[in-house]
DNA sequence: GACGCTATATCGAAAAGTGATAGAGTGAGC
DNA sequence: GCTCACTCTATCACTTTTCGATATAGCGTC
């Protein structure tokens, strides 16, 4: 079976090139991972539980992210759930990061003509 | 009267964020910025009339571009309309610009732990 | 004068994003 | 044991954004 081309989930809505951004740090659950967003963003960006948990259905539904099986301590809050990225995920993530990133560069040369 | 903060905006509809960048090239008219978005992104973003025109419109009524006066060449197509950025909006396409910034750092890092 | 490209524009539907709200578990302090 | 703030998952209802299809018309050239 042929991997499905990353380039076809281009470009990625907001909010899920966030959470697989916040995934790409390792297996987080849903709490940790609006934490992460915020923060990361120093609080430009509010994620609520709307958007993170219809985010989180989408991804899983699209093969990007995938829930875990429990993990070992049981000191852990049962009430958790983790995910983690595919390996779709994965490269779908840093091709939008590529892609973004070229948006960047595009910016900064034309928005500081006085560097050129 | 006090600048509105370029933050308040953040984060940027995909498509706002694009056209915005397209006009940091400097002053276009619709057409182009369709061209000029599917040429920089090499075709993986495709900007049909309906998302482009919208977007115009929402841009325009936030005070991020405008539209400007007509150009001295007669042997231009009278139908174009031509946009720029405002002050604003090219603050606003610069701040979006660094929060996206952060965005592909982070990616980076993570999906190439060989490289820590 | 037909054909393909340029150019602007809107409609209607689907997709995405979000505030409010809910319900329940957890932990610290009293 | 009780309370209270925080953690954690979840959905509803609404708005905003996106986009395919379509319309209309000028332009250029063969």
């Amino acid at each position: 079976m042929a991997a499905p081309d990353p380039v076809e989930f281009l470009p990625l809505p907001q909010a899920q090139f966030h959470v697989l951004v916040a995934l790409t740090e390792g297996e987080l659950h849903g709490y940790a991972i609006m934490q992460a967003v915020e923060e990361s963003s120093k609080d430009t960006v509010r994620m609520g539980p709307a958007t993170l948990y219809g985010t989180l259905k989408r991804l899983v539904a699209a093969g990007l992210a995938e829930e875990t099986a429990h993990r070992a301590d049981p000191d852990d809050d049962q009430r958790r759930r983790y995910y983690r990225l595919t390996g779709l995920g994965r490269r779908v993530c840093a091709a939008e990061a590529e892609r973004v990133a070229r948006l960047v560069k595009i910016t900064r040369t034309n928005l500081r003509p006085e560097l050129a």
